[in-house]
DNA sequence: TTTGATTAGTTGTATAAACAACTATATGCA
DNA sequence: TGCATATAGTTGTTTATACAACTAATCAAA
């Protein structure tokens, strides 16, 4: 029966998601010990821009499953690090959109080769069939709950 | 080869843990809707005292996958709600252990059965076996941080 | 027994998340 | 055109996390 397929005791760790925990925990390590001074917060507002440069707040919301007091925070503190600017919109003055400086653009390559080796650590045992399974699983999940 | 079994785009879901924080935030917004006016990380707290009473903050922090300082203060939260309190160890006096109010007694009921609900939400669609499998994978990555 | 190291817990500080309330701009429709 | 409504972003407040530095108690070994 569908309904009691989880029993309490195994409940837990699938709401806490210690596997990502210990995945962002991990990455955030590499990142500090290359001097690299952001968080994987930072880091995965920068990702999004990596791909597509432009982005305004409300885009990266909804890229990054934040909300937007939460992009405004992070936006304000990549700002003071130099990492990102604010750009009003010429066709609306309510949009930002968010552009990466040289310093942020320069992160690319050296913060994703470390967020590579993370997952590398993390996957080395996994058969690749069981990990394509398992984002497929929880995706599912997202959708569900979406 | 292994090496190379992750492609940058697909990184970021993994990383951010967007399945989990899907279903946390589910089952925070179901505690409000019923009026339980505490958060999912304090509820994560009490789920480890309801399973064993009398546990010290320590083994609160290896039980919860949190360092001393966020346990201190979650349960100053908890204990300002009158869910928790501290009892000086009698037999070495470093150590607190944490004990249930009744308070706190009560909402294990309530509470198990939200949790209950919310998994069964998010996994309504899953296979049985490709669960086991997701949690087997997950508890693999977990190790290999370790 | 004394002392040096370890363990348990607390405090300070910075960053982040969630929610509510707010401002400013844009849109749509009567 | 004008007003209600929607959208984009900001600010305030509370809670939580990570890390470093700290206090107090215990333990272990000379």
């Amino acid at each position: 029966m569908q309904n009691n397929q989880f029993k309490k005791g195994e409940l837990y760790s699938f709401i806490t998601g210690k596997a990502s925990t210990a995945i962002a925990r991990r990455l955030q390590k590499k990142l500090n010990q290359a001097g690299l001074n952001i968080t994987i917060e930072q880091w995965s507002v920068l990702y999004h821009l990596w791909k597509k440069h432009g982005l305004s707040q409300q885009e990266l919301c909804l890229a990054t499953y934040r909300d937007k007091p939460s992009i405004t925070r992070l936006v304000d503190n990549l700002e003071k690090l130099n990492l990102v600017k604010r750009v009003p919109s010429e066709s609306d003055r309510r949009i930002n959109l968010i552009y990466l400086t040289k310093q942020g653009q320069k992160m690319e390559e050296e913060t994703m080769q470390l967020a590579d080796q993370t997952l590398n650590e993390a996957l080395k045992t996994v058969p690749s069939s069981k990990i394509e399974l398992c984002k497929e699983v929880l995706q599912i999940v997202y959708d569900n709950l979406k």
